[in-house]
DNA sequence: GACATCTTACGAATCGGTTCGTATGTTATC
DNA sequence: GATAACATACGAACCGATTCGTAAGATGTC
């Protein structure tokens, strides 16, 4: 029943990001927030989620006079989304490659790798 | 004395993918091999490896008449520079997250995650 | 040597994403 | 009720990436 994810772009992704962490927040409440890193106007910001909506990426709900924008699809799905398609163009679909590469990119500490490695102890009680 | 590697574009990877695969090319000889996939004509090829040349992404050799190009950074090299960056945006450096999220995307077979199991106890044996 | 073929060079159109100025309307304050 | 503060709407500029048409030069074929 559930639509395949749509792929935001950068400053999609950014907003995003914000309504999933505050969830659903108003044009000012995503501005303050990414204004702490980068330094944006705030009519980029409301312009950028303004085509969020046309695009599906958010709902909004006119009632109040500031706008409340809340996000229509999920974080983690959003990220399968984006590593499918880096998995893709970049990896010619070998997951193996792309979690060799993500684990050399930088020196991975003996707790991450332990993390991980419970990961897969899960994944592998779902293996076919 | 290695420089950081240069963030392709996806026609840009399209093509470095094609050199990496195929060693030192021709024009002619990454167009053959990209209209496999996609529909795209000679000139657009051209003008793509003309503006990688400028990048830096490919050293081109004009002593033949059909120049040779060939990939200046490595396959291994470029997929982590990717990888990092979709890391930053995306995981909020997580690289645990990552990883979960690219074995959930789609069911992964035993054999997969014994492959990666044993990537990862390679890992280990480095791990600081 | 004329003609077809292949090559590089390069300007220009187009496209998606981003940014912002400005107009306009609503709310709050005095 | 005038003024300041804050909201949305929207056109327009801009930027990097992509695409391609066309020109001009080299090569091959008859």
């Amino acid at each position: 029943m559930s639509t395949t994810p749509i792929r935001p772009s950068d400053g999609e992704l950014a907003i995003l990001r914000v309504l999933w962490s505050r969830g659903t927040s108003t044009v000012r409440d995503v501005h303050t927030e990414l204004s702490k890193d980068r330094d944006m106007g705030y009519t980029t910001v409301l312009k950028l989620m303004q085509i969020m909506v046309e695009k599906g990426l958010v709902a909004r709900d006119e009632r109040a006079r500031s706008h409340t924008y809340q996000a229509l699809q999920g974080e983690a799905e959003t990220q399968r989304c984006l590593l499918k398609e880096l998995l893709q163009k970049a990896f010619a679909g070998s997951r193996r490659e792309l979690v060799l590469q993500a684990l050399e990119a930088e020196p991975a500490s003996a707790e991450e790798l332990e993390d991980i490695r419970n990961l897969l102890n899960e994944a592998k009680g779902r293996a076919r």
